[in-house]
DNA sequence: TTGAGATACCTTGACAGGCGAGGTATCTTG
DNA sequence: CAAGATACCTCGCCTGTCAAGGTATCTCAA
């Protein structure tokens, strides 16, 4: 089974943002990146993606221009702008600061789920 | 500034849970409990807080009842169930997974955030 | 005594993100 | 020529969060 989605909500930008920091890329080969990153664990539903670069894009993050492929389907390729990589660098932080206020909230016994 | 809500979306179930686990308790008490731990760096808001409940009561994973107080507004308790002990534990394995796998994704570098 | 502030509960309606379901078009390969 | 991969996109529903509003009790100071 894969990862309840309300897990990763919130991650959805940050994971796209890393990807393209690397280089540009379009939708269908972030997506099989992800995939392929963690095993089949999660993916990205098209959907989603979809959505979510449209909400990137008009927050300034990213851009967007039409590959010129001679063959093969059309790509629309996404670029990292300035203020995307700075997104990127402070939701790494948040995720660092949620990641261990969650730890401590999840576990009031502070070692496992055993209560007694 | 508190944390983004969309990154603790989907663990408030497991953090109610948890606090149940040690013992019966109320809504206004857990709130403060939660803003306590985290030394006001979070907090549910009330709405979310009783939806929950709802949520949680519905799905057979807490019971609640009247206590009885002689002064003093009434209190709605909550008691955790075995299922709910039991959605408690898997929470706890399904956070482990999802850390990992968002960390994973989160930096496509291996490293930290910068990529060049 | 009256008013503020804490304790304690609750509901309504809006919003945002995820996604199922559906659609388009191209290329490759059997 | 059909199937499957590549590649894009939209519509509408669902779910969790939360701002805003409400109720009632108790305490304590002015």
């Amino acid at each position: 089974m894969s990862i309840a989605s309300d897990l990763i909500r919130g991650h959805t930008d940050t994971i796209i943002l890393g990807l393209l920091a690397v280089g540009d890329s379009y939708g269908y080969r972030i997506n099989k990146a992800i995939r392929t990153a963690t095993d089949g664990e999660y993916e990205l539903k098209e959907a989603t993606l979809y959505t979510a670069f449209r909400r990137l894009e008009d927050a300034g993050c990213i851009r967007s221009y039409w590959g010129d492929e001679e063959s093969g389907a059309r790509r629309r390729y996404y670029a990292i702008t300035d203020r995307g990589r700075e997104v990127y660098r402070q939701s790494l932080l948040e995720w660092e600061r949620a990641n261990r206020l969650i730890d401590k909230l999840i576990r009031p016994f502070g070692e496992n789920g055993e209560g007694k």
